[in-house]
DNA sequence: AATGAATGAGGGTTCATTCAT
DNA sequence: CATGAATGAACCCTCATTCAT
């Protein structure tokens, strides 16, 4: 946690130096990033850095706790009624809110996505403390429902199933921060129904289907 | 590249700081890989290592290629008869030998891994020359002829499936990088055919499927 | 001096800010203390304190007096009519008063001990100004006064003897420094004796003791 | 210890930086010595130091070290015949050798003295091992020995006097350390006669004495 | 008188790379 | 071709002190 110096800033100030901040670990990932530019670049002298933050780590941690929430801004509106849906309208729907989140604040896709694959997992634990969100537990919770309700097959093994959708969900989001050139819906909704057609029907050509 | 007193070097001594570089590697990310380290497992003077190469990108671009080379070798035998096969078949064989390189070398196997991970696309494309090899493509070819034959479904995204096909085979890898305890193929198979299971029938149920 | 600043606050305020002042340099000698961790110890400001005190050098200093005049409430006592008692007495009664306030002022005696331990000479002529106080001096008197009287050989050279006892007087602060588990006089006295036993007759076997 | 590196350099280099070293660790204790003074006052690269140490505190480790054996030097060929002699004369001859020893290397003196008053234990720990030598312990057997044969006293504490025995050596070590003016030993012998008479015989004035 | 954010020189340490031999 | 000492910029972090409000 930032020390109470930093909330005591303006909110101008606040934010700038978030903003740098942010810029530095959307470009350099944890151990790359270095504080000595983020204070160049925000104006402020090295020292005042440390009146506001513990540490480098504090920083970091800080920035990713806000990316996390954000993100579940995003798909707290989808995950709140998942009752209400079938299950690859649910996921459907966690999609295109995950893209919308990776295309309107590609930075923090960037950041979590640096975050996501760094191999030190002893700096991961102490910035997610002990509850690494295994992110497929909610999949795993959502196919287990769809089993139930008869709309996925029940032979399919859940864990392997769950870490296959995560896979994909991940896949959106690099595909999307590569592509900026994406500004509106129109072209993650279709890349998005071709990703499902296939979870649903797998790719193997079905005389049926003819 | 090396330079060319890297290859006059006897092969013992060659062998050597490559199996050491190997373990560097194997070990810490690029970034963090030392060439301190690499230099003193070694036992050759600091000075010779730059004698041999350009620097520590020009070591890391070789062992890359390397294992490049390595891999292709695991997976050239099955390539090569491609058509002989059905597409299914060959993208387990495909699986098979790539899970086959993992357990095999799992320092190479892990040397990939944070290579793929790293984010930092500047190194990647400085290491992979403009050709960056998009293991998409042979998998793209595949699909075509998979098609071609009536084997799939021609009305899929083929971009998209070959993605979702090397995304799998990393998924393979990395669950072997974890669960080293592995050394035989007998837990392989199972994984792999349930997850060519989900790739060919999805996972909606199917009334006839019961 | 503290600044005029510092003798306005209300007495609460002051010794609030003193008593912290005291438990850091009881707990860290001089160049490791923290103005920081004492500022905030008290609930003060940075600035303020900087209002009171000229620097930390200048806190300091005004603790060091401090000390100083509490101890010399213990001496003074028996300083007052040295001339009623016997040298050995009149010794016996500082180290006992000594222990005493080493003893009843644990953080005092700590700092002090810092404080005589300390190398910085030149910190330690600017803390006491020119009248570096040699404790000396008083035994110095003393010892004349036991020559005078014929307590003392008059053969033994004064300002050793006098720095002997000052050494012997540290050595008794030091030794309830560190076994704090002394809570009452009742341990105290054997070593005081046993010290001016050695002091009296030195450690030469005597044939006429026997 | 010094990497071999060190040990590589010229001598003439290796004693530069000692003398440097010797220099800043004489001038300021432990934590204020400062690494990158040594470096300036050397002329080497701030790299160059940690080529030869491993961190401040090796340098500083090393440098004890020295002080250690060089004071052995001294020391060794008193104790070496510790049983030829009689035990006054023997203390006599390790203050003298104390003495000299402060006299000819007055940085040790001075490096030593601030090691033995720093309050840090934990450095000191690392700094010494577990083998935090007790100079204690010899003037203990000696004491012992001296009793054996008659010399001393039986009735006296006899770790209070080894305490007392090592007090005053430092005393004597310190006033040296002061007094730069001494230049041969004409000086020692007066001063440490006169403290053995006060530990042989005491300072109270016997009739038996006149 | 009180505040607390701002400062910046300095701390120890790392490491890829160069260079003289 | 071999050597390994030399380099120095950059790293994160600390802290007494100042300054604007």
């Amino acid at each position: 946690m930032p020390k109470q110096t930093f909330f005591n800033l303006s909110e101008e100030k606040r934010e700038k130096i978030l903003n740098t901040a942010i810029d530095e670990f959307a470009k350099y990932y944890y151990h790359k990033a270095s504080i000595t530019r983020i204070v160049n670049n925000t104006g402020i002298a090295k020292g005042s850095f440390y009146q506001y933050f513990e540490d480098k780590k504090d920083l970091f941690k800080y920035v990713i706790e806000r990316i996390g929430r954000r993100k579940i801004e995003y798909l707290y509106p989808v995950i709140k009624d998942f009752d209400k849906y079938d299950f690859f309208d649910l996921v459907r729907m966690l999609y295109v809110q995950g893209a919308k989140f990776a295309v309107e604040n590609p930075r923090f896709q960037k950041i979590g996505d640096y975050f996501v694959k760094d191999t030190d997992t002893k700096l991961k634990e102490e910035i997610l403390g002990e509850n690494i969100p295994k992110s497929n537990e909610i999949f795993i919770q959502l196919i287990k429902k769809g089993i139930e309700k008869g709309d996925i097959n029940p032979n399919i093994d859940i864990n392997l199933t769950a870490t296959i959708i995560t896979s994909l969900s991940i896949e959106i989001g690099e595909y999307f921060v590569k592509e900026m050139k994406v500004k509106d819906n129109t072209e993650i909704m279709p890349l998005i129904d071709k990703m499902l057609y296939i979870l649903k029907n797998g790719i193997k050509n079905r005389r049926e289907d003819v």
